[in-house]
RNA sequence: GUCCCGUUCGUCUAGCCAGGCCCAGGACACAGGGUUUUCAUCCCUGCAACAGGGGUUCAAAUCCCCUACGGGACGCCA
């Protein structure tokens, strides 16, 4: 059985956007899903719109991505060079044999592609039998020598042995081309598949470069889990046919397939990958998730002093509930400095409903009974009784507390906000709390 | 304009090839309720779709035709 070998093929002209990644996951699938080849392979045959900047963002973002590549820039492989200017002299003999075979011509400066008038039949993986007839001559290579994308397309997927052309459905009508030039020259004709186009989410046509969210870098910019966007961007346009949507990275090669694509575009939702982005940081091991907060939070604390034990707890207790790690010092910033500030509105609430000095007094009393609280369940029923006593809801010492302790009314389990922050940071906590009250009444 | 592809809840989709199990299932979002007397977690409930019209059939989301709408391609761009 011959070897499985796709690749994908961008041009580094500009950004590198949400589709173009789409399409390098797709085929990177299938390759892995059939212990096939995944090759990357540059065509910059437009000389004046490459840039080197855009070359390094497109290998930067498959890596970000995790699609490693078989054969290509920094992977060499058996069958370069990868990149189409450097491939000149394969160009030069495939012209020749059109010329030869009669299905090439000069004009104007330029080499055309004679076409044969006769229909072409695609036989799509996606889409089934497609026929089409390509109507006139084309050009293969430019006035200025340069040859053209039709052919040096066709002509690298030749030489380079690939069996599946799996691209964007905007080729499709380009595939009778392709074909045409794939007979001229007496070669096998490879498998395509195309797929659906990425949709912007508002409005009429495909997601392009105005549009919010087009942009891979983007999404690291902001943090997000690259594992999360590459889960979302599988269910564009592809299904694993039950009700599986996050699924490790694993399942979905194994389940990977030609049937599971869908036939029409899709919209790009940015809600939907929020969510995935949250499961996936739910699921990630506290260790990594350290990690990857430690840099956003020192961005705006001094994170030297603290200790490590007492950071992994408290991302420990605040996982569950995270949605970003973009908004993590929002949510968590507090438990690393001593000066937080004290929201107005929650403080607003909070005041109008009862007192939360005389609470905050009440409750350090009775925990001062406590040796620690490490124990959730010994402070749980300390705080319980101490509201039977008081003939209180606990709610009002809950709340209290936690606005004085975090400075927000939203946070993780309040026992667990106890055991983390620990009595001595509790105590020197309540007492700013009293005295910020005191000076307010006073002044 | 010509050619090609498509059309199921607001969005992503299951079901269509092999018609009955579908007065259409799941997920996101939204709305309401509940739990943790916090909340951004979690649980429950609700809302909401077969583009339209003709056939074929005992029976159509599923097969056929037409229309409408959406997308794409028609470059010495890729």
């Amino acid at each position: 059985m011959t070897q499985i070998r796709v690749r994908f093929a961008p041009s580094p002209t500009g950004m590198f956007h949400i589709g173009s990644a789409r399409t390098a996951l797709f085929n990177w699938l299938y390759a892995r899903h059939c212990n096939g080849v995944f090759i990357l392979r540059i065509e910059d045959t437009d000389r004046d719109r490459n840039t080197d900047e855009a070359l390094k963002l497109i290998l930067h973002c498959l890596t970000w991505l995790g699609l490693n590549w078989d054969e290509g820039p920094e992977a060499g492989g058996a069958y370069g060079p990868y990149f189409q200017s450097q491939r000149g002299q394969i160009y030069a003999e495939h012209v020749e044999q059109l010329k030869a075979a009669g299905r090439a011509y000069e004009k104007d400066g330029a080499v055309w592609f004679r076409v044969s008038g006769q229909p072409q039949e695609i036989h799509d993986q996606i889409r089934g039998k497609v026929v089409r007839l390509e109507p006139k001559d084309f050009v293969i290579v430019r006035s200025n020598g340069s040859p053209g994308f039709h052919f040096v397309n066709v002509v690298d997927d030749l030489t380079m042995s690939v069996t599946h052309v799996i691209r964007g459905e905007d080729h499709l009508s380009n595939t009778s081309k392709h074909i045409e030039l794939f007979k001229a020259l007496d070669a096998p004709i490879p498998r395509y598949a195309h797929i659906p186009l990425i949709l912007k989410h508002h409005g009429p046509g495909k997601m392009s470069k105005r549009d919010e969210g087009f942009l891979v870098a983007d999404y690291e910019r902001r943090l997000f889990l690259p594992e999360a966007l590459r889960n979302y961007i599988c269910l564009l346009g592809w299904s694993p046919k039950d009700e599986q949507e996050v699924m490790d990275i694993d399942e979905i090669i194994e389940r990977f397939d030609f049937p599971g694509i869908n036939k029409d575009g899709a919209r790009f939702d940015e809600r939907k990958l929020s969510f995935i982005n949250a499961e996936y940081l739910r699921k990630l091991p506290v260790k990594l998730l350290s990690e990857a907060a430690r840099p956003v939070l020192e961005q705006k604390l001094d994170l030297s002093h603290v200790e490590t034990a007492y950071f992994h707890s408290v991302l420990d207790l605040c996982q569950e509930k995270l949605r970003s790690i973009d908004d993590i010092y929002a949510y968590l910033g507090y438990f690393f400095e001593e000066d937080f500030s004290y929201g107005e509105q929650a403080g607003r609430k909070l005041r109008s409903t009862g007192d939360p000095c005389a609470r905050i007094r009440e409750l350090w009393s009775s925990l001062a009974e406590l040796p620690d609280f490490s124990d959730e369940t010994a402070v749980e029923g300390t705080v319980k009784r101490l509201a039977a006593e008081n003939d209180r809801y606990t709610g009002e010492y809950i709340h209290s507390a936690r606005y004085a302790l975090s400075g927000m009314n939203a946070g993780p389990s309040f026992y667990g906000l106890l055991r983390v922050l620990g009595r001595d940071r509790t105590c020197v906590r309540f007492d700013r709390f009293l005295k910020l009250s005191e000076r307010k009444e006073a002044g």
